[in-house]
Parts: structure tokens; sequence; C-alpha cells
DNA sequence: AAAGAAAACGCAAACGGTTGCGCAACTTCA
DNA sequence: TGAAGTTGCGCAACCGTTTGCGTTTTCTTT
């Protein structure tokens, strides 16, 4: 069995020492332009693979990071896996990938993983019900820089990109008001989720700012269960005076809700209309889309925390330097053209 | 700066050599218990974090697996991607994903990555026109393992996990047929795919037996982005006599087709109705769904090539082995609840 | 009590590549 | 011609962990 080339064979078979053969291959100013070529030369036809492992034991960089995010089969999560790879291989650098499942032990396994692969930075999307976060301390103590995305814990001088979700909302109840809609209904998610009560908090100075009464029983809470959002979706509709409007936490719950009310005899966009978050693709191909879909850019969002990971890396004295917090603002998307 | 604990650091606080401690952290029976207990102890205290890189280095494995596919915002790939890295993590590997976006060049340059990065084993879902299959020589030097999965190439002893699109397909067929369509197309995908000459030969196969004309008309070929599929779509609807049942390449192109029949006037499901494949969750949304979808168990899918892998990954001689072709069937997912 | 076996641990090399430093050979200039 | 500078390359240590083998100590057995 023909070993692998080495640096070292390459060496013995030039008559150059290794360390030659390794500044000629990085094209180092200090090694003849001859030599150079004749290493440049035989390595190829040895066909020569630098060895990786060698190469990041020796110099404690594995040119890879580390994503950690709930699950790939939300689209959302998906499309920022892809706007993260993108970046990321444009650099040349790996992404090694891990779902939590919304599990937070799973969420700790991957992360202790990664931690111990010495991946050179990571990027979390947190699952939801995480509240210990003692790994930073580690990574700290392993200089890994870590930066949150979209599902951001509530922590001081943290990385993050994230999507400002007011000017969306906002956009969207302005449109909703001005279209006659009085009461309008919320679904939220889960209260453990920071960007629940976000949705609730911004939702309410809406209806603040429209002069609008704040009916405690149109906000109701899902636990993102298809189940649970045909449940929320029954009691607003079983309110004495039900909403003509509704905010869906996001897509999914859209879908379910959309499906509620068609199931109870009611036309959308006529007797009832919806407003969701994450704007997915399909949406262009239903039929009764909800009029409107706040767009959170998770590509964008995936490639800006790259960005700021990257950033982090190319800095000299990164443990120094200010947490970095980067807001995308959300842009109402909607479906009505005129 | 506190520099992080090694063995060597573990070794000298309890003057043990390195090799005792290794050893001790392995559970190895050649340790004694009371230092295997007073090494673990220690290294909880210092937080001892094994160095993967110089393991990896060392042993030559990085407990990792390289993933290419074509891209992560079709749900059938992140679907995929689930199930893969599912698999892996229960076996405490690690997955390093790339997407090659259908570039060849951009996947060669991913595989060289995982090549030098020494990845255990790949799962590798080709790029539609990869017709330069050298890299497999340079993993066979290099032992790497490689199982293709869904988009497999024309070769002979490669490993592979797929779908025979066969059983569903025929069941397709049958089932228009006995809906009494005579005039069914097929909006097929590039010839360069070899699904796509699948799709085709099976589909004139199910005319044949179904005793139709093959009309050559009603079969057309997009090249999968929308603009070609709707052109497709009109095409068929343009011929003198249009068909009455169209199968569409994948879920995107129905999406398109369904798009492109209904602009025309046409009544889904009446007028004309639609097979396609993958199955795609969100039809069970839709107003308008084909009255059949062809699934295609991603999930499954890259579970059995992650087997497949592990299996090989396992063995001892793994060269002398023959190759290992995975079939799963696929399966007509009718929507007309009756 | 001596010899053999077993248990517990240490030594040192090895994995492949990188890099600071030193050294020779050659060039340049006074 | 000799000193100083430049160019091109080799030496050797090092990164953290694993592992074959040797050594020491302790336990058995007769």
């Amino acid at each position: 069995m023909n070993k692998l080339p080495t640096i070292k064979e390459i060496a013995k078979r030039l008559d150059v020492s290794a360390s030659t053969v390794s500044r000629a291959l990085h094209n180092h100013p200090s090694i003849g332009w001859v030599t150079t070529m004749r290493v440049h030369k035989i390595a190829l036809e040895l066909n020569y693979i630098p060895n990786q492992t060698a190469i990041s034991f020796k110099q404690k960089k594995t040119f890879t990071i580390g994503l950690v995010l709930p699950r790939l089969s939300e689209a959302f999560f998906a499309a920022a896996l892809s706007g993260i790879e993108d970046y990321a291989s444009a650099r040349n650098y790996n992404v090694l990938i891990g779902q939590s499942l919304d599990n937070t032990e799973r969420e700790q396994r991957i992360i202790e993983g990664m931690k111990t692969h010495r991946v050179d930075g990571m990027i979390v999307s947190v699952s939801q019900d995480t509240d210990n976060f003692e790994f930073l301390a580690d990574l700290k103590r392993l200089h890994i820089p870590i930066v949150f995305f979209d599902r951001i814990p509530n922590l001081p001088l943290i990385n993050y990109a994230a999507c400002n979700l007011e000017p969306g909302i906002m956009q969207a109840m302005v449109y909703l008001i001005n279209a006659g809609h009085s009461r309008i209904a919320l679904i939220n998610g889960p209260s453990t989720l920071l960007s629940s009560t976000q949705r609730l908090e911004i939702y309410t100075n809406a209806l603040r700012q429209g002069s609008l009464e704040i009916v405690p029983e149109l906000v109701v809470c899902s636990d993102l269960s298809p189940q649970s959002n045909h449940s929320c979706m029954k009691i607003l509709l079983d309110l004495p005076s039900p909403p003509t409007a509704v905010i869906a936490f996001n897509d999914y719950v859209a879908l379910d809700a959309i499906e509620t009310a068609k199931a109870m005899g009611l036309f959308i966009n006529k007797d009832i209309c919806f407003v969701s978050f994450a704007n997915m693709p399909i949406w262009n191909y239903m039929d009764y889309p909800p009029v409107a879909s706040i767009e959170q850019f998770p590509y964008k969002q995936g490639e800006k925390a790259t960005e700021i990971l990257f950033n982090i890396l190319d800095m000299e004295f990164p443990e120094s330097a200010p947490p970095v917090q980067y807001l995308l603002d959300s842009k109402m998307i909607s479906r009505i053209n005129n």
C-alpha cells in the first residue's frame, strides 16, 4: 500500500529539507524561485494533499466554524445556513453543523463537541428553553468567539445578528388599521422566546398608537405545534366578537390558522385576513396567502452573523473588543398588488 | 493568560506520566483504580477539554463526515441533511457541510477541502452536470469512503442510497389511467440528470403497459428554473390537443406549472391535474395541490446513506468490500381522500 | 524463600507541518 | 581585499495525544 505523500517525502525526493518544502509550498520569499518551482512541480506529480489535521494541530486553527441551530426543516434556518455557508466558503472556511431540535441537552452536547473540535468560532441560534449559558465561559477560555443569531439570549455583552421586528410589525399594524380593522389578534409563540415578548410589546404599542383598545382575549400563545396552532385559532374565532385580522407568530402558525379559519367557513382575505412572519417563498404560489408577511431576511441575517464572526477572527485582540450587535430591520411584504 | 489544561498539565499536578493520564481518561484497564479516579477528578477540576485536533492528527481520524449537496433551500435536501445529522450525531460524529449550488467547480473546491480536512467519509449528492469523477481516485488513496445519495452518478462499483422511482411513478400512471386520462404529459428535468432519464423510461413503460399511445410532444424538458417551468407548461397547453394530466419533475416544477395552468384559465383537478415528486409537506395546506405526489423519503434516504457509510467505517478491510447499493421504493401519496 | 505471573505505570517515539534562528555562499561596495 | 549585506536553505524544537514496549512493584504459588 503506497503511503500518502507528505512534505517529508517531497523533501527526500528533492534532497532538500522539509522546512524548505513547506515554505516553497507557501511561496515564501526566502526560498529561491527555482526551488519553489521544483517543489510545486513534484507536489503536483505526487498529488500532494496537505494534511489539515496536522496544520490545525500546529497552528491551533481549524478553519472551521461551528453552527448550532434548532432545525433545518424550517425554511428559515435552511436559508440562514445557506448564507452562512456561502460566506464561510468564500473565506475558505468549513462549516460544522448541529441541530439542537430545541432540546437543551442535545444543544449542550453539540457545543461540547465543537469545543473539543476547536472550531475557530461559533454561530448559534439557541433552542427554545436554553437558560444555562455556562458554556460561554468555556468558549472564552478557548478563545472561541461566538455570535448569536435570530434566537438570541437575553444577555449583555454578546455578539449577535438579529432582526428588528418593530418596523415590520408596525407597518403591518398600520396597514391593517388603515384597512379598517379594529379587532386584530395575535397568535404568539411561547413566552420563553425573546421574540415572543418582543412581538407582544410592539403589537401593544401599535394598538396604542392607533388609539385602538387593547383586548387581552385577542392575544393567545401557541407552543407552535400544529394542534396548538389550530386550537389557538379556534379560541379566537369562538370569541363573542372574533378578530377580523390575525398576526401569526410565523408562517407555519399562519398556515394552520388559515386552515382552521377555512374549516370554520370563513373566507380568507374577506372575512378575516392574516399577517405572518418569515415570508416563506412558497406563499407566492398559494391561493389564500396572508395579506402580508414580515420578511426577516434569514439569508442576510446568516451572512451578517458570519461577517461579524470573521471580523472578530480577523482582529488582533478580539477579547478587548466591544460586542457587536447588529439589528436588521424587518420589512412588511404586502401581497395585495396595487 | 492562563493556558488551557492539557494532559501534560494534569500529569504534572499528579506527578504521573502523560501516558498514564491519557489511559486513565479512557479508563484503560492497565491503570489502577485509584489513579484513574484521581485523574478524572482533577481533569474535572481543571475543566480539561481534550484537543481534538491533536487526537485527529495522531489517530488519523477526524470523527467528521463531509456532506456535499446542491442546495439547502430545497426542502428535500434540508430533510436529507436532517437525517444525516441525526444519524451522525448519534454516533458522535460531526458533519461538515458544503453546498455546490449545482456548480461543478464549486463542488470540486468543496471536495478538495474535505480531502485536505481528512474527513472520515463523505456523502455526496452530485451537482447537475458533474461528469468528472477523478476525485474518486484521490478519495481512494486517502481511504475516504464515499456514499452517493439521491443524485447518483452513472458509475459502477459505487456505494449509494437512492430512491427507486418506479413504484411511485407506476402507481401514479395507473392511477391517472384508471381515472380516464389518456393524454399524460411529462415535464422532465435536464437530460444530464440520471433521474430524468429514469423518469422518462418509467413513464414510457407505463404508457406501453397501459396500451396508451406514446406522444413525443407530451414530453418536455425544463432546466428547472421558474421561467423554463412556465414555458414548458405553456408549450404543453398550446398543443392542438393538450394533456389532461401532467407529471412534473418535482414539486417546484409542479408549482410553476400549476400557476401557468391557472393563469391560462384552467381549473386544477378538473380540466387538468398534476402529479409531482418529493411530496413536500406544504402541499397539505394548498388549495389546489397535485392529485398525487411521489414521496421519496429524503430523511430516510439520508439516514440510509449515513448507515451505509458507517458500516463501511466500521469494517476492518473496507477496500475489499463490495459496493452497497440501496434503493428505497418511492410511493405515490394520493391527496384525494376517498 | 525463590521464581514466575500479574498489575501498574513510565519512556520515548511518532503523527505532519511550521517557524525562529543560524549558517553558509554569494553579491556588493568601499 | 575585506567588511557588510543579501539570499537561500537547513536544524531542531514544537504542538497534544496515543501506544508499543520495557520496567518496576506487588501478588501468587509451590
